[in-house]
RNA sequence: GGCGCUAUCGUCUAGGGGUUAGGACGUGAGAUUCUCAAUCUUAAAACCCGGGUUCGAUUCCCGGUAGCGCUACCA
C-alpha cells in the first residue's frame, strides 16, 4: 500500500482499464485517448490495466482485439498490468477493510437480495439484518462454511456528505445516506469491480482517474474504498458520454460493428483522423480550429475543454460514419505525404486482389489523393491504372454531350496519332492534345470525354495528362484503339 | 421509484448580462475547371419551457420538462 502522505505527486499517472469482453468500442478508445492526452500533455506516466477479472465474460481474443486497436491507434503506453494476477492484493485489501469494521458479511442468497430490491420502491440501501449481525454469528457461520458477500457498510444517519472536485462536473456531493451498502467481495470470493479496480489505483498510484461519466456517481463509493484503505484520494475527471443517434448510449449490442473501431480501420480511417473525430466528441480547443495533428492537440489539450452534455455520434444505417469524420479523415489523407499516403494504400489494393508495385502506387496516389475520403475508396478510384483490361463500358459513354459517334471517332482516331508521336509527360500532352482540339474546331471538353471514358472506362477520373503519363503510352494507345472498336459497334 | 448529471443550428461545438449568438460538418445556390474531386463565394439553419434577479437575460438563480447515467454478489 503506498504512503498516505506521499500523495503530492509531480507528474501524473492516469490509467486505462478496459475489461475485454469483445472488440475495443469506440468510447472506450476515445478514454483512452484522452487519458493519453492528458499523460503525454502533462508529462505523465500512461498505464494500462486489463480489467479482466470477469471471467464469464472475458476472452483471449477479446483482449487481443483491443490490442489490435490501440495498435492501430498508435498512441503508447508506459506500464502495463493485468488484474487477474492481482487476486491476492485484491482480498487483502477486503480484509483489511473488514478487519478495520468497514464492512460486514452479507449471508443473503445471491437471488433473494435481487428480489428484495427489486420490490422496494426507493433505492435499495442496506439490509439491516445482515448489516447488524453480530461479529460473534458472523464469525459462527462464516467458519460453518455459509457463503456471504462482503459488503462496505456506508455511514448512516450521521449526514456525512461525501465530495470530491471532478476535473470536468466540478464539485460533486452526495449524502452518504443515499448510497447502497455495496459489495467488494461475491460470494465466491471474487472481488467486484469497485473493489478492484480502487485497489489497484491506490496500489499504482493512480493519481487521476479519467472515465466515463456512467461512473460518475459510482465515484461516491470509490471515495469510500480509497478512505477504507487508508490510501490517498485521487483525483477524478469523467467524460460526456458518446450516444447513438436514436438517443441511447453507443453499445455493442444495439448498434453493432459502428462502435467498433475496428470498423473504421477497415474502411480506411487514418487514426490520426479517427483520433482527431474521437477528440472533437466532447472537448474543443475553443479556438475553432477542428483540423488538427496528433502533436497540435496534445499540446492544446486540457480537461477545462472537456465540456459536460453527452455527443452524438451521428451515423445512419446508410452510412455508418459521421460525416464529419469522413471529412476530417479526408483532410488528414490530404496531408499526408505522399509516400505514407501509399503506403497506407497498398494494403487496400492489395485486399482488392491488385499487386501494384510501389512505384506505381505512389504515381497513383497525388491522383486520388483530392478524390477519396476513405483509403478503401482508393480501389475503386484508381482500379483501372492497375487492370490489364477495363472492365466493359458503355460505349455512348465515349460521346461528348453536344456530338455523336462520328465526333467522338474522329477525336479517338485524332487522339492516336498525336499520342504516338508525342513525349508522354503532362506538359507535352497537354499542348499537343489541345492543339489537336483546335484542329478539329473543338473545345478541350468534347475533346477530353472520349479520350477519359476510352482510357479510364468512366466519365468521372483524375485529371487526364497526368493519369496518361501513369499508364503510358501503350496501355493509352491500346485502350482507344479498344474504344474506337466499341464505337464501332454502337453503329 | 430514488439519487446524480446535462440542455446553443440536423450533428459537433464557441460564447457569455447589452453580440448581426461565432466556427465546423452536412445541405442549397453560384464561381472556377478537361470530367469528378478539391478550392472559393454565398444562403437557409440554434440559445427547451416558465418564473424570478436586473434598466436589460440565451447567459445568473429557482422550478418544470426532456435526455442520459447510477441505483447488481456486471464492468
Amino acid at each position: 500500500m503506498p504512503d498516505p502522505n506521499s500523495s503530492g505527486a509531480a507528474t501524473p499517472r492516469v490509467r486505462f482499464a478496459p475489461s475485454p469482453t469483445g472488440f475495443l468500442h469506440v468510447g472506450s478508445a476515445r478514454t483512452f485517448i484522452f487519458n493519453w492526452l492528458y499523460a503525454r500533455h502533462n508529462h505523465g506516466t500512461m498505464v494500462l490495466r486489463l480489467d479482466d477479472t470477469d471471467i464469464e465474460r472475458n476472452t483471449e481474443t477479446s483482449v487481443q482485439s483491443i490490442f489490435e486497436g490501440l495498435r492501430w491507434l498508435g498512441l503508447d503506453w508506459d506500464e502495463e498490468v493485468k488484474q487477474s494476477e492481482r487476486l491476492d492484493l485484491h482480498r487483502q485489501a477486503a480484509a483489511a477493510i473488514f478487519a478495520k469494521g468497514l464492512a460486514y458479511r452479507d449471508f443473503t442468497p445471491a437471488h433473494a437480495s435481487d428480489d428484495e430490491h427489486s420490490s422496494s420502491q426507493g433505492a435499495w440501501l442496506f439490509n439491516p439484518g445482515m448489516r447488524e449481525l453480530s461479529r460473534e454469528e458472523s464469525g459462527r457461520r462464516a467458519d460453518a462454511g455459509e457463503p456471504f458477500a462482503l459488503r462496505y457498510r456506508v455511514p448512516r444517519g450521521g449526514g456525512r456528505i461525501l465530495r470530491f472536485v471532478d476535473g470536468v462536473y466540478g464539485e460533486q456531493q452526495k449524502l452518504a445516506d443515499e448510497v447502497e451498502d455495496f459489495a467488494l467481495l461475491r460470494s465466491d470470493g471474487m472481488p467486484t469491480y469497485h473493489l478492484a479496480s480502487c485497489v489497484d489505483d491506490a496500489d499504482l498510484r493512480i493519481s487521476h482517474i479519467i472515465r466515463g461519466q456512467d461512473h460518475l456517481t459510482n465515484t461516491f463509493k470509490h471515495l469510500l474504498i480509497f478512505e477504507g484503505l487508508g490510501a490517498p484520494t485521487p483525483q477524478f475527471a469523467h467524460l460526456p458520454l458518446l450516444m447513438a443517434p436514436d438517443g441511447a448510449k453507443l453499445s455493442k449490442r444495439k448498434h453493432g460493428p459502428v462502435v467498433s473501431v475496428t470498423t473504421y480501420r477497415d474502411a480506411g480511417f487514418l487514426p490520426q483522423a479517427f483520433i482527431n473525430f474521437l477528440c472533437l466528441l466532447g472537448w474543443s480547443p475553443k479556438n475553432d480550429r477542428e483540423f488538427l495533428s496528433l502533436d497540435e492537440i496534445r499540446d492544446l489539450f486540457t480537461l477545462d475543454g472537456v465540456n459536460r452534455a453527452n455527443a452524438v455520434v451521428n451515423f445512419t444505417n446508410d452510412d455508418p460514419f459521421d460525416a464529419k469524420a469522413v471529412w476530417l479523415n479526408a483532410e488528414h489523407i490530404r496531408a499526408l505525404p505522399v509516400d505514407e499516403l501509399s503506403d497506407n494504400l497498398r494494403p487496400f489494393f492489395e485486399q482488392a486482389g491488385f499487386h501494384p508495385s510501389p512505384e506505381k502506387v505512389l504515381a497513383v496516389a497525388p491522383l486520388i489523393r483530392e478524390r477519396i475520403k476513405l483509403l478503401r475508396d482508393a480501389v475503386s478510384a484508381a482500379d483501372f491504372f492497375f487492370l490489364d483490361q477495363l472492365a466493359p463500358y458503355d460505349a455512348a459513354e465515349l460521346i461528348p454531350q453536344k456530338g455523336d459517334a462520328a465526333l467522338a471517332r474522329r477525336v479517338l482516331e485524332t487522339a492516336q496519332q498525336v499520342l504516338a508521336v508525342t513525349p508522354f509527360d503532362h506538359d507535352s500532352l497537354d499542348k499537343a492534345l489541345r492543339e489537336a482540339a483546335a484542329s478539329l474546331g473543338l473545345k478541350a471538353g468534347p475533346m477530353f470525354q472520349p479520350i477519359r471514358v476510352a482510357v479510364c472506362g468512366r466519365k468521372n477520373a483524375p485529371p487526364l495528362f497526368e493519369t496518361m503519363v501513369v499508364l503510358g503510352r501503350d496501355v493509352c494507345l491500346d485502350r482507344i484503339r479498344q474504344a474506337e472498336e466499341g464505337l464501332r459497334s454502337l453503329g
